[in-house]
DNA sequence: CCTTGCTCCTATAGTGGCTAGAGGTTGTAC
DNA sequence: GTACAACCTCTAGCCACTATAGGAGCAAGG
């Protein structure tokens, strides 16, 4: 009605994008709030809850633990034990995957320093790629 | 025919997925062969194809730059340059992967350190999340 | 020869987390 | 009153697969 903001202003405010908010709230992130005039509308404590998820996002949690780290954050008396959980479950993969991406790096430096930039054929770039025997980069688990 | 090998032992021996291989096939990374009862059938060189094309994922290429390598690799007498420009960019990628990374660990550490294993209200993990301003990780471009 | 059961086939739909587009409505400023 | 921005819904697309349904081929044992 009169101090509600429309999605464009929420989407500034929370830097997150007009679809993904309306996406957010067809998943049940986001509860629906219309105008008279079927216009989203929304609060400071949206503004808040979309920085939230967007942070969450941003350090690399899923939509499922932003639901529950939401669901906690509604119910302050609760435990903290769960957000807890989650971010240490989170430490651990953040952990793997940097040591995962540290030995990749090695393996491209490899291939890149290995480079003659002569023809393909000697190329230390196809070959490490096509055999795996000479390839130094092993925990092959995450990479993307 | 008579040494053709079945999709099943293919799959073994490159360690990709059934259903992984008829997709590569269909988006045109592998030839289309069968036998007279329509069956998939595979020679050696398609094993070694199928297992550069996964030792490539593993290493964060995507379909179209192993696209481009598998080009690469059939014609060896062409120059190698855009096989190290593709191994190139892909280290700057994961070293700006790294760093981002390990920005992100510090900022999980400082939050289950931070949690003083009480209630929600004060807990250290939903409050960062809650507030950018109390985030020491910035560079949030990758995460995930 | 026949059945059992394994491997294979196609086609379609689903995953996650959005993003893009078409085509229509509402609100606002001049 | 009219131009135009900002909004609406609905559908489809992105990537790289993965899953499922429903059917056909093939090798070995009886």
């Amino acid at each position: 009605m009169h101090h509600g903001i429309a999605i464009g202003k929420v989407s500034d405010a929370a830097r997150v994008k007009i679809p993904t908010i309306r996406y957010y709230e067809q998943i049940g992130l986001l509860a629906p709030n219309r105008t008279e005039g079927n216009r989203r509308t929304y609060g400071q404590d949206d503004v808040e809850r979309l920085t939230f998820i967007r942070h969450s996002r941003e350090l690399g949690f899923n939509i499922d633990e932003i639901r529950t780290l939401l669901s906690l954050q509604d119910a302050p008396h609760q435990s903290c034990h769960e957000a807890d959980t989650i971010a240490k479950a989170r430490l651990v993969e953040v952990k793997r995957k940097i040591a995962s991406l540290t030995a990749l790096k090695a393996e491209l430096e490899r291939m890149v320093e290995g480079c003659s930039h002569g023809r393909v054929e000697t190329c230390q770039v196809i070959e490490i790629l096509a055999d795996h025997g000479k390839c130094v980069f092993h925990d092959h688990t995450v990479a993307a």
